[in-house]
DNA sequence: TTCACATTGATAAATATTTCACAATAAAAA
DNA sequence: TTTTTATTGTGAAATATTTATCAATGTGAA
């Protein structure tokens, strides 16, 4: 399922709009209204029915949205068809810490590797993922069809890291450490900076705090 | 230094400017061209003078803009004056990581406790951060004047966490759980959601991987 | 049957962010 | 001295995103 355009914020909330409905979803509830799910989300009403808009979801007037279904719509327009695989590059405490994060979640990601330049971590398994060296990671992405990899190593080595990702033939790319990287325009890339998130927090904390006193 | 309503999307690059300054700030030279900055974070150079323009910063027409001054002000503007204290709940791979990716980097920030409930992490230092007992939380951030919060407890911790940050006094929270919060309006709340970006990040590749096939 | 109600769906307005386009300027070259 | 050049600074346009508003609708109550 294709549907042009849609706005990366919206692609964003459609994640977390799914894992919020996966959770209510045990319960007897079959279904949601669109101030349900604002709620959880702490967002708008409205927000939401125009995010439903635009992946072309219908809900019912009276009972709001039917959870699976909206589930299911959500799976078709986000996840790839035949599943798309990861590779974890760095197992220090961040690749570890990813790895954790998504053990257990269902999904049609599954990180299928991990790299590392310790060669204590070489064949080991951390938390169902085995650990290969580097120079091992052009082979082993090629063969297992993994389309998108993770950087998570001292960010001195975040460039030629992806440079190896890039030429393996990697589709997506999520860096981690604060150092920019480049690559060529059919690789989508999202930076993660998490000391440019502190900063800013640091920022409106400040802020926040001079217009509240 | 205060500037009204400075926006959520420059000071993220205020914080990117300030660092990709102090990297070349070593070398010999004095001045830098938006053009150069630009390069280096891969953004458009108008963005770059459009974000000075807002600080109110004036580069010199031939040479440029002077790095140190530049840093200066961004720290002028984005740090507090007499800096802010920083503490990580959770000291699991992510807050471990949290921690490494912070060491050594000057700043106003500073990480300066940890919490945990795990006994045996409890009275250890790990990176030159002492871990407490959550019990103690309250107690330790009131003494220490802390003010801004790291979340990175398993997300069924993360709503509780969150309140005893607030009620200690927190202004600040970074939530690094997919668990969305809620704080009151005087705390800023930046979510840090890991599953969202990749998923995102796998949605991107799949629709450019169509584009470019 | 009719009315009141809560909710969706969608147009239009508002807000936020980025980019275009170019005047102004000062240094270097001619 | 005059011209060329590279750069900044910024109003205006373009784009992206969120929010306001309200007609339409179907259900249950009166």
């Amino acid at each position: 399922m294709f549907i042009k355009n849609l706005p990366h914020k919206t692609v964003e909330r459609l994640s977390q709009y799914r894992r919020a409905l996966l959770m209510i979803l045990s319960k007897e509830k079959t279904h949601v209204f669109s101030h349900e799910i604002a709620q959880m989300l702490h967002i708008t009403p409205v927000q939401v029915r125009r995010d439903l808009m635009l992946i072309g979801y219908s809900g019912n007037l009276r009972k709001g949205y039917d959870i699976k279904e909206l589930i299911e719509l959500i799976g078709k327009i986000i996840d790839s068809e035949r599943g798309q695989r990861v590779a974890v590059v760095g197992l220090g405490n961040l690749g570890k810490a990813i790895i954790s994060y998504f053990k257990g979640k269902r999904s049609k990601l599954s990180i299928i590797a991990a790299f590392d330049i310790n060669p204590e971590k070489i064949n080991r398994v951390y938390d169902g993922v085995a650990c290969h060296h580097i120079s091992q990671m052009t082979e082993i992405i090629k063969q297992n069809n993994i389309s998108i990899g993770i950087i998570a190593v001292p960010s001195e080595y975040a460039p030629e890291t992806a440079e190896t990702l890039v030429l393996a033939g990697i589709k997506g790319l999520l860096n981690f450490t604060p150092k920019p990287l480049n690559v060529p325009p059919f690789v989508y890339l999202e930076e993660y900076d998490m000391i440019t998130s502190l900063e800013k927090v640091a920022f409106f904390a400040k802020k926040n705090d001079e217009r509240f006193k």
